[in-house]
RNA sequence: GGGGAAGUGGCGGAACGGUAGACGCGCUGGCUUCAGGAGCCAGUGUCCGUAAGGGUGUGGGGGUUCAAAUCCCCCCUUCCCCA
């Protein structure tokens, strides 16, 4: 017949459903796996990185059932986001329609693959019976005063015709989405306080030991925690303070100017007292218009305008000249800085461009001091204090905190923490989102629509129009009553960030179908947390950081008991072909459709778990493909010949003891070698490519072996049923045909992990490399466990050995039992 | 500029400080063939050699060690993230 792998795989999955042997209830008496990969954002089809994604997932949720454990493993829809909208406007379809229909046809593609989900609790973000509960989870924000809108300088993608958060600015001020470069707008938003938060989402990044370093070391450069001293200049003349922050108080003596950004809320004030009134207008229109990262770039051109006000440095009153200056950005610190140009690059280049003074107050070590007049670039490194008073003379590392302690009693400004990370800013200009479920009154304000009302259904019947959120015009849903007063409301219209409707989407996994809130409390004590989740490193700082802000206020709710949600995170790397990432605008892509009905799910999940380790690019090759599937074929074969002995053969083990000749036992320690090794690399190293790289060894093995007594076929026995138990996690569907064909009851797929026999693992003889001054200079098999004396009279007796050791001095000889003899002589061997 | 990852055959990739190149792909030769992207056997880092056997070899250069792809220092290149 020879392996028909279609209808196989086609039977199986059947079968798998019928049986609902991946069905999993929480069960607190057994341990429990949480295993997860990202949901997909239901964008029509899979492509090769899903593909990657759930097989390395799926062959892990596999393993570790078979290993005994509960194991829950759902998948859902990312499923509410801008290319419904534009596939809406484009095809005249509903946004609603085209995001179900995907989702349909990708839970297909899904099931093809033959992934191991409990299917029940699969969730979609963009069902009311989902996003109830993202909106009530907007109301706790609110009610614990960490969701607030304010009107702030945000980032406006004019493609999506929305606003963007921090984050999701990404690549030299490019919409992470589009790559539209961002630009700024004065605008009033919502935002939840992750700020709060990030002390613990800094500190807690310890506790992680299963998380990637890489990851955590984004995420500490991220939330960015400096610490430093805010302190306050005042404008001369006036009573108006001025805020700044710095790290480096040290250099407060060479402060020559003050920089503000052009967004400063002050810069209206100054402008209007200002002689350079007009030019400073125009100057802050210009800078408007720039992107951040045009202006953060550290190799932009600087540009800035005096305002010919003065501004006075608190500790020793003198007076500096206040500019406005396009290189600080107002979402950092406080929007103006301390201009030192003597030790702050930027600073510098800023100061030489409009001539600014340059005051040197730290002196490098053992070199000339510093002329302010001539220097050619800051010093930014460790010296001796100058021009600082008091503090002269004192190493750098020392004033720092002594000058802090100085200012701070003082009164000239305090101690603070700063971090980088902002706060979220959630409100999208969007129809195909979860609404913001506040409604605005005359009277009351914003007025948070009661838990009772929720959902806030988004309406259905509204039209699609480009570059316009129809909310604004679906009247009949806007106009509402007021929750407090009952007098008439308006409803808000912006829609939330989806990275909301995927901060929390792992908890409902527990109790998809719970109406009662969220999640039920009992199920996500028994599940939580993710023990390992997977999928791309692209969501370092997004969803990662999303998604453990979410985590630790619902425990501050008391509605979870874990404070971080995933335990393990393994970041896979991208599918490559022909040495770029695959993507539709490289025209490199590969239909996961085509190789699954060309090759079977079976191949492609082997392949991609061979072709690379998990956490490595993956470099796409059709011959690979064809060489995975040859195994395959290999494999059937393997058993298709001997169907008749296998199934006569007992399936009663022949211990080791029971085996004399060496290629019976050289077969039965290959069986265990494998056991050993491939349930190591898979638990332990997360190396799947050298785990099918065993298995293919075994099947080698077999292949070569051919068992004629009843010994035989019982070892032979042992080994096929190893192989296709092995294999299962990766290869299911042809497992369980072979398993099946063999004469075996019920499903490979729930068979235990096969256990490992110790003693089998001893070798009865093996290859010592005989070295003469680390040379390898002959191999030599000897029987295991020979005594170091043993060893070394055998190395002395080897004739390549003997041959280089006339007339020489025998410094020593070293040993490595079982492994090599190296004999070190006085000059040239 | 800062941070990170990585450099090993023709290719993807293996190697607790202990035989470099497992496994697979490709290639070469042979066998077989109800000709299919099939199977089987042998070979395959490189140089010298018919061979036996040597030399050499993990981006480059130093170092530690009996022994280094692996540990340490310097340099080069590529990719990613952040400014």
């Amino acid at each position: 017949m020879g392996y028909d792998f279609l209808p196989i795989e086609k039977k199986w999955q059947e079968r798998w459903a019928r049986e609902g042997i991946f069905n999993v209830e929480k069960d607190p008496g057994k341990e429990k796996f949480y295993c997860l990969e990202m949901f997909p954002y239901p964008s029509g089809a899979l492509h090769m990185g899903h593909l990657r994604n759930y097989s390395i997932g799926d062959m892990l949720a596999r393993f570790l059932m078979m290993r005994g454990l509960k194991v829950l493993h759902p998948m859902g829809y990312d499923a509410f986001g801008l290319p419904a909208e534009n596939a809406a406007i484009k095809y005249g379809i509903h946004p609603n329609k085209w995001t179900w229909d995907n989702i349909e046809h990708m839970t297909e593609q899904l099931k093809r693959m033959g992934c191991s989900y409990d299917w029940r609790r699969r969730v979609e973000t963009c069902n009311p019976d989902y996003y109830r509960w993202t909106q009530w989870l907007f109301l706790q924000f609110h009610h614990k005063g960490l969701a607030s809108r304010k009107k702030a300088p945000v980032n406006w993608c004019e493609s999506c015709g929305t606003v963007l958060a921090n984050e999701q600015v990404i690549n030299d001020g490019r919409c992470w989405r589009c790559a539209t470069p961002v630009v700024k707008k004065n605008l009033e938003q919502w935002f939840l306080h992750i700020t709060d938060y990030a002390q613990e989402l800094l500190d807690s990044l310890d506790d992680l030991p299963g998380w990637p370093e890489k990851v955590k070391i984004m995420q500490r450069n991220w939330i960015g925690r400096s610490e430093g001293v805010r302190l306050s200049f005042a404008l001369y003349g006036t009573d108006i303070r001025i805020e700044t922050f710095t790290t480096r108080i040290d250099t407060i003596f060479g402060v020559t100017f003050l920089a503000l950004s052009p967004e400063h809320p002050i810069v209206e004030y100054i402008a209007e007292r200002s002689p350079a009134r007009a030019e400073i207008e125009s100057f802050v229109a210009s800078c408007m218009a720039q992107t951040a990262r045009e202006q953060a770039a550290a190799g932009a051109e600087k540009e800035g305008i005096d305002t010919g006000l003065l501004a006075v440095n608190p500790v020793n009153g003198q007076r500096v000249p206040i500019w406005i200056a396009n290189y600080v950005l107002m979402e950092y610190g406080t929007g103006a800085i301390m201009g030192v140009p003597a030790h702050d690059q930027r600073d510098f280049d800023f100061a030489r461009k409009y001539s600014i003074d340059v005051i040197p107050v730290i002196n490098p070590p053992g070199e000339a001091p510093l002329d302010g007049a001539t220097m050619t670039e800051a010093f930014d490194g460790d010296g001796i204090q100058c021009n600082s008073g008091i503090f002269d003379g004192m190493p750098s590392s020392e004033a720092l905190p002594a000058m802090k302690d100085w200012f701070v009693s003082h009164g000239w400004g305090e101690k603070e923490v700063n971090f980088r990370i902002r706060d979220w800013l959630i409100s999208r200009q969007r129809y195909w989102g979860a609404p913001i479920p506040i409604i605005y009154c005359d009277r009351c304000g914003a007025v948070p629509v009661p838990e009772s009302d929720l959902p806030v259904e988004l309406p259905l019947d509204i039209e699609m129009k480009p570059g316009s959120n129809p909310l604004e015009y679906a009247l009949e849903w806007k106009n509402t009553r007021c929750p407090v007063c009952g007098g008439p409301g308006v409803r808000e219209t912006d829609t939330m960030d989806t990275f909301i409707c995927s901060s929390w989407y792992f908890l409902r996994f527990a109790s998809p179908w719970t109406d009662k809130g969220p999640f039920e409390k009992a199920d996500t004590d028994y599940w939580m947390a993710v023990d390992q989740y997977i999928g791309g490193i692209e969501h370092a700082c997004l969803h990662l950081i999303y998604a453990r802000f979410f985590t630790k206020f619902l425990a501050d709710l008391g509605l979870l008991e874990v404070r971080e949600p995933f335990t393990n995170l393994l970041t896979q790397g991208m599918v490559i072909k022909d040495g770029a990432k695959m993507s539709k605008s490289r025209g490199n892509v590969v239909d996961p459709d085509e190789i699954i009905t060309r090759w079977g799910a079976d191949t492609a999940r082997l392949f991609i778990l061979f072709a690379s380790p998990p956490d490595k690019d993956l470099d796409w090759s059709d011959q690979g493909v064809e060489g995975a599937h040859r195994f395959l074929q290999r494999v059937y074969r393997l058993v298709e010949s001997h169907l008749d002995g296998l199934r006569e053969a007992s399936a009663e083990k022949l211990p080791m003891e029971h085996l004399r000749e060496k290629k019976d036992r050289d077969l039965k320690r290959r069986i265990h070698y494998t056991i050993d090794r491939v349930t190591r690399d898979i638990e332990e190293e997360k190396q799947f490519n050298t785990a099918v790289a065993r298995l293919m060894e075994l099947s080698n093995d077999l292949g070569s072996y051919s068992p004629s007594s009843e010994g035989e076929w019982r070892l032979f026995r042992e080994g096929v049923e190893v192989l296709l138990t092995l294999l299962t996690p990766i290869a299911p569907h042809i497992c369980e045909e072979l398993w099946e064909m063999t004469g075996n009851e019920g499903f490979v797929s729930e068979r235990p992990w096969p256990s490992l026999d110790e003693s089998a693992l001893a070798p009865d003889r093996v290859t010592v490399v005989f070295q003469v001054n680390g040379k390898v200079r002959e191999q030599v098999e000897l029987p295991a466990g020979m005594t170091l004396d043993e060893m070394q009279q055998a190395v002395l007796e080897a004739d390549a050995v003997k041959r280089r050791l006339a007339d020489k001095e025998i410094v020593r000889v070293i040993a490595v039992p079982d492994k090599l003899v190296n004999v070190v002589v006085k000059g040239q061997a």
